[in-house]
DNA sequence: GCAGTCTATTACATCGTTGTAAAGAGGTCC
DNA sequence: GGACCTCTTTACAACGATGTAATAGACTGC
C-alpha cells in the first residue's frame, strides 16, 4: 500500500508527471491515458503523500492551536469551533496544551513543528508583551483572548473590561451591595484576570459601591475547586457578600456547589454571575447567569485572520486587533 | 528567517552535511567547526524544517485523534489526556471532529493527511465492523471506546457491559424497583449505547426486575438537552421510575435539571446514575453518581499501543484488544 | 617510508511531489 | 513542403533534510 507516483507510473506505462497530472485534474490529459492511470491508481490504492506535497508547496494545511488545557470547557468549546472553522477552509488543527506554564508557552513562541504548521492560534496565560516582542519565529500567529495586550501580534478577543463591568453592574442593579470577585491572579501576567478585575472595579464605581479588599479572592487556575474554596472563605467573613462575580463559569459552579452545601439560597441570599457561558452553567440549578462571549465569532474570525496572514506570506506591517461580541445572559442565579 | 541548511552552510563556509551533523549532534565534528556552524545557526535563526525531515525519515511525529466532538466533556478530557500522553513520547496530536457522522468517519478511515500522520486514534460512533474491515489505508490505527467491536482493529476501552450492569445493580441495591434507561440509539451502529443497554438488562435481571419498554428512552447524541427531554417524558408516565441509569453524564445532568425544575427530590424520589465521570458531575447538586472509566489509562495505553504499531512498521497479524479499568463512584444522586 | 587506522569533512543520491521547459505528435494554413 | 499551431507527454530540477560512501588529512607503529 505504500505506493507512490513512480509505482503508478510504471504500472500504467506513463511518466511520473503524467500520473501527477491525472491526480491533480490537469486538463490536457487524453481520455485513454487518464483511464489507464486511474486504473493503476485504483489497483495500487495510491494516496498522495501529504508530506512530500507540503515540502514542495511550502504549505501543510495544518494550523496549531495552543491552549492551556482542553479539560476546561471554555477551551474545549473554543477548540471545537476552531477545528470546525479550519475544516471549512481545508485545514486541520494540531493541538498543544501548555497548562498555562511559562516554559511551555515559550516553546509555542519558539515554533511548533517548524514548517509543518502553516500558522498558530495561541491563547497564552503566562506570557506578556515582552516575551511576544522577542519572538523571532516567522510562522504567522494570532492570539486568542486578551484584547488588552498591546503587543506586536494579531489578536482576536472580546472587550473583557467592558463585559466584566457590565456583569458587576448587573449584580448591583439586582440589589447587591456587597459584591465579591473570585479569580484575581498574581501568577504570570494574568492578563485575563487583570482585565476582568479592572472591569469589576469600574462596575462597582458605576454603582457607587466601595471596593472591599476582603471580597476579592484569587484563583490561579480558574478551576471549580478554587471557586468552591474561595466561596467557603467568603461565607466565613463577618460580613459576607450578597453577590459574587466569578471570573469564569467553573469558578462560579464551584462557588454554587459550596453555597448549596452550606444551605445558602441562591439567588435570594447570594446572587452569582460567571463568565464564558459554558453549556454546563445553563443546566445547573439555579441556572448560571454569565457573560457569553461569541465563541463562534472568535473562532471563525481568528482562523480567517490567520489564513489571510498565511496567504499574504509576509509579516504584518502592523498587528490587527479584532473584537468579537458578547452578551450578558441573565439566568436564575442572579434573578431578582 | 526562512533559512535552511544551505544558507547556514554558506555562511559558515562548510558543507550542508556538516551543518546537518552539528544540528544532529554527530560526534565527529571538530570543536572549531562546531562553533562556527553554531554561530551561523544563531545568526540566521535557523530552524530545521520538520516537513523535509519527515519526508526523509518517513515519520512525522504527528498522531491524529478523531472524536465526535470536543464540546462533550468526555471527549475533551480524553483528548487532553491523549495530547499529554503523546507529548511525553515527543508526539503532537492533530484533532479531527466527526460529529459522529458516517461520511466524516469514513473520511477518517480513508486516511487523514496521508503520510503526514504516523498513526490514528479513532473513536467511531457510526461505523461498524463492516466498514472497518473494508479499510485499506495502512496507517496504524487504534480504536477508542467499544470493547465489543469484533473487528480487525486494535482497540482500547473498558468493559461497558459489565460497568453498565453494575450501575443498574447499584440502583437496585439502593432500593429502586422501576429503573429507567436513557440513551439507547438506533442511529449508526451505536455500539456504545447497545453495550450499555445490554448491561442494563443484565443488571435488571440480576436484581430480579422486569424490563419495562416504557422506561427505555433513546438519545441519539448523548447531550444534556436529550436527557432533559427524556426525563420529562418519564415523569409523565402513569407509573414513573424511581431510578434512572443515564448512558452518560451529560444525559444525567440534563435529567437532573429536569427533576429540579419539576420539584422532584433526588435521590429520595428518583435516584440517578450516569457514566463517564465528567468533573462537572461531582459539582452538581446533588453530586452525580457515575461510572468512572480510567481515562488516563485509556489514553496512555492507546498511545503506547499505537506507537508500538508504528515502530513495528508492519500491519498487525492480529488485533490487540486492551481493557482499561473503571470504578463505580457513588455520590449523592444515588444515596440511600 | 609506508601500510594501516582513525578523524573530519564532503559529494551525491534519495524521500515523493510538482513547476518549468521542452520535445514529440498531429493538424492547419498558405 | 515548410512554418506555425495546439494537444499530450516527458525529462529534469527543485523543495530541505539525511544516509552512504568516498575523500583528504593526521597519526600510529614498525
Amino acid at each position: 500500500m505504500g505506493s507512490n507516483l513512480k509505482d503508478v507510473a510504471a504500472l500504467a506505462g506513463v511518466s511520473v508527471k503524467t500520473v501527477s497530472n491525472v491526480v491533480n485534474g490537469y486538463v490536457h490529459v487524453s481520455a485513454t491515458t487518464r483511464e489507464r492511470v486511474q486504473a493503476a491508481i485504483d489497483e495500487l490504492g495510491y494516496r498522495p503523500n501529504a508530506t512530500a506535497r507540503s515540502l514542495r508547496s511550502g504549505r501543510s494545511g495544518v494550523l496549531a492551536l495552543a491552549v492551556p488545557e482542553l479539560g476546561v470547557p471554555y477551551f474545549a468549546e473554543l477548540a471545537s469551533l476552531v477545528v470546525d472553522a479550519a475544516a471549512t477552509h481545508g485545514y486541520t488543527v494540531l493541538i498543544d496544551q501548555t497548562a498555562g506554564a511559562k516554559d511551555r508557552e515559550l516553546v509555542v513562541l519558539g515554533g511548533i513543528r517548524h514548517h509543518l504548521v502553516d500558522g498558530v492560534l495561541f491563547s497564552p496565560l503566562a506570557l506578556g508583551v515582552a516575551e511576544l516582542r522577542r519572538r523571532t519565529d516567522a510562522t504567522p500567529m494570532v492570539l486568542l483572548g486578551e484584547r488588552g495586550l498591546r503587543g506586536p501580534t494579531d489578536h482576536v478577543g472580546i472587550d473583557n473590561i467592558r463585559a466584566a463591568r457590565q456583569a458587576t453592574r448587573h449584580l448591583a442593579e439586582r440589589g447587591c451591595r456587597r459584591i465579591a470577585a473570585i479569580g484575581v491572579q498574581s501568577v504570570g501576567t494574568g492578563a485575563t484576570a487583570r482585565q476582568r478585575y479592572a472591569g469589576y472595579r469600574k462596575g462597582l464605581a458605576d454603582a457607587g459601591l466601595e471596593l472591599d479588599p476582603a471580597l476579592v479572592l484569587p484563583a490561579p487556575r480558574f478551576h471549580r475547586a478554587e471557586g468552591y474554596a474561595a466561596m467557603a472563605t467568603l461565607l466565613e467573613l463577618p460580613d459576607p457578600p450578597d453577590g459574587v462575580f466569578c471570573f469564569n463559569d467553573l469558578l462560579a459552579l464551584g462557588a454554587l456547589r459550596c453555597l448549596h452545601t452550606r444551605g445558602v439560597p441562591v439567588p435570594e441570599q447570594v446572587a452569582l454571575i460567571g463568565f464564558d457561558d459554558a453549556e454546563e452553567g445553563s443546566y445547573a440549578t439555579p441556572s448560571l447567569s454569565t457573560i457569553a462571549p461569541d465563541k463562534a465569532a472568535i473562532a471563525t474570525t481568528a482562523v480567517e485572520l490567520l489564513l489571510s496572514r498565511i496567504r499574504a506570506g509576509e509579516p504584518p506591517d502592523r498587528p490587527r486587533r479584532l473584537t468579537a461580541g458578547y452578551a450578558l445572559v441573565a439566568r436564575e442565579s442572579s434573578a431578582r
